[in-house]
RNA sequence: GGCGCCGUAGCCAAGUGGUAAGGCAGAGGUCUGCAAAACCUCCAUUCACCGGUUCGAAUCCGGUCGGCGCCUCCA
């Protein structure tokens, strides 16, 4: 069964073919910076690192490019709107590029520790100022867009599809939109692509028409293009960017001749208490907060646990679930590396695709994925899939079964979905001085129980239980794991 | 007002015409010196409510109630 998209555009599932075959190239839109990340930021990285991963694991070479927002937004619709980097300046006593860099790094930060590979591409808008400048030329040119004493907007009558992503009617947008008498603007529903720097404004460029700053359109247009192409395969963002943003990014490319994206995905909101995380309310759960009480691996996975076009209520009772149902998944993962290595180190390459019995299970992952990126269900296959494991390794151990499972959950659990810690590879050699006390420890432990002494035995569980190190008793001999 | 979405067990959450996935929590059991882990069993005759279409609806249509998003910056 082949990949399915809910394409915005269309408002229905598609069939994902790419422009060129075996290449896909994807695009969506990252924060500004200029304060701390939330949850609700972690959403889209982690839903598109997943479809990049299920991409790459299914055959495709992609190219993904997010971009950073740099130049702060009008903070409202007027013409003296503060940027909010620069209020974000004035508040921390920081040059504004300062502002961006700094909450740029801990973007890149919480991400990583997400498990978010990085974007391919991680564009500034900053540094494309020139191609912005150049995309509003042609625009001008095209007669689409017009300079106004010193800044330039797009002409949305001039421009007659406007309109076609959001599903709204131009002239309806007519009636909600404030009169401003004293506005350079033609009509009140056009956009800004060029905005005059008055005076004091910190964040200015020379252009064509004075000193200025780039609108907050125009940098998704040029960036993702310039990267990937006047035409190219996946645009995603946040629901809330689909209009007006995605509308105005889409009139200007195609105003300006370029194709621009086949593919629109949405993810949805995130909310807490059913209200819609906020910066701006400070209605927000940051994720710095959130790593000091919780795993981010389990935050990546509570973000899975729900589909991508759902919205998602956050509550810690939730997280608190989630962590539960990883730790399972992860302990049995951990247990089949093990199991691994002890039985089977010359054998095991060659004959797993021998005995897969467990192909239903990828049967159900790869179907589910291929569904819309059905993240939910694809991780219901995984437990079912553990399950069935762990009932087959307490019974019989067929080295090509141990395997085939760990093959299993290398390329799902790992390396699709992105659950298993990175520095659980190195593992073995990092901690091979760890692990041989460790052994040492729980052979003293193991001599303790002949002796019947348990007091002695719980003693050694017992600190080592301090220390963060679980141990287990079961049929086949103690083990140890880090909490 | 315009456009759109949602309401599924204690909690989270799939399913959008064929007779309710999965996770967490909870109950009982197996194993164990104990514990933990794991496994087994149980846990929504029912999907906000009312009508309709259909052999058949959580899924389609109409209505009611409740909640939310976008229309201004927003992931």
């Amino acid at each position: 069964m082949a990949l399915e998209l809910y394409n915005s555009m269309t408002r229905r599932k598609e069939p994902f073919t790419p422009i060129t075959e075996g290449y896909v190239g994807i695009y969506y839109c990252g924060p500004t910076v200029y304060s701390d990340p939330h949850l609700g930021h972690a959403r889209g990285p982690v839903v598109f690192d997943v479809l990049r991963r299920w991409l790459e694991h299914t055959g495709y070479r992609v190219r993904l490019v997010s971009n950073i927002t740099d130049v702060g937004h009008l903070t409202d619709d007027g013409d003296d709107g503060e940027d909010k980097l620069l209020r974000r300046a004035k508040l921390e006593q920081l040059e504004p590029m300062e502002v961006a860099d700094k909450y740029f790094w801990v973007y890149e930060n919480a991400m990583s520790a997400l498990g978010v590979r990085r974007p391919d591409i991680t564009p500034r808008a900053t540094g494309h100022i020139t191609e912005q400048i150049g995309m509003i030329e042609v625009l001008i040119e095209s007669g689409v867009a017009y300079e106004s004493d010193g800044s330039v907007y797009f002409d949305v009558a001039g421009w007659e599809p406007y309109g076609e992503l959001s599903g709204r009617d131009p002239d309806e947008l007519l009636g909600g939109t404030r009169i401003n008498s004293r506005s350079e603007k033609r009509d009140p529903r056009d956009f800004a692509l060029w905005k005059r720097a008055e005076k004091g404004h910190l964040m200015r460029w020379p252009s064509p028409w004075g000193e200025g700053y780039p609108g907050w359109h125009v940098e998704c247009s040029a960036m993702s293009t310039k990267y990937l192409g006047d035409e190219f395969d996946i645009h995603g963002g946040g629901l809330d960017l689909l209009f007006p943003h995605h509308e105005c990014e889409l009139a200007q490319a195609k105003a300006a001749g370029k194709p621009f994206a086949r593919y629109w995905l949405h993810w949805n909101m995130l909310t807490l208490g059913g209200e819609k995380m906020a910066k701006s309310k400070g209605h927000v759960v940051a994720l710095q907060d959130l790593f000091r009480d919780y795993d981010p691996l389990a935050i990546r996975f509570h973000l899975l646990r729900s589909h991508y076009r759902s919205v998602s209520d956050f509550s810690e009772e939730s997280l608190i679930s989630s962590t539960q149902g990883l730790r399972r998944l992860q302990d049995l993962y951990r247990q089949l590396r093990d199991r691994s290595k002890v039985g089977s180190s010359s054998a095991s390459k060659g004959v797993r695709q021998g005995g897969d019995t467990l192909a239903e299970y990828r049967d159900r992952f790869a179907a589910a994925m291929n569904d819309d990126l059905n993240t939910p269900q694809a991780v219901a296959a995984l437990f079912d899939a553990a399950r069935e494991i762990n009932r087959t390794l307490e019974t019989r151990t067929p080295a090509d079964y141990v395997e085939s499972a760990l093959s299993l959950f290398d390329d799902l659990f790992a390396t699709v979905l992105g659950l298993v810690p990175a520095q659980a590879a190195a593992n073995t050699i990092d901690h091979a001085v760890l692990g041989g006390v460790l052994d040492l420890l729980l052979e003293q432990r193991h001599q303790a129980r002949i002796r019947r002494d348990f007091e002695g035995a719980d003693t050694i569980r017992d600190r080592l239980g301090e220390m963060g190190v679980v141990v287990e008793d079961s049929a086949q001999g103690s083990r140890w794991k880090l909490e």
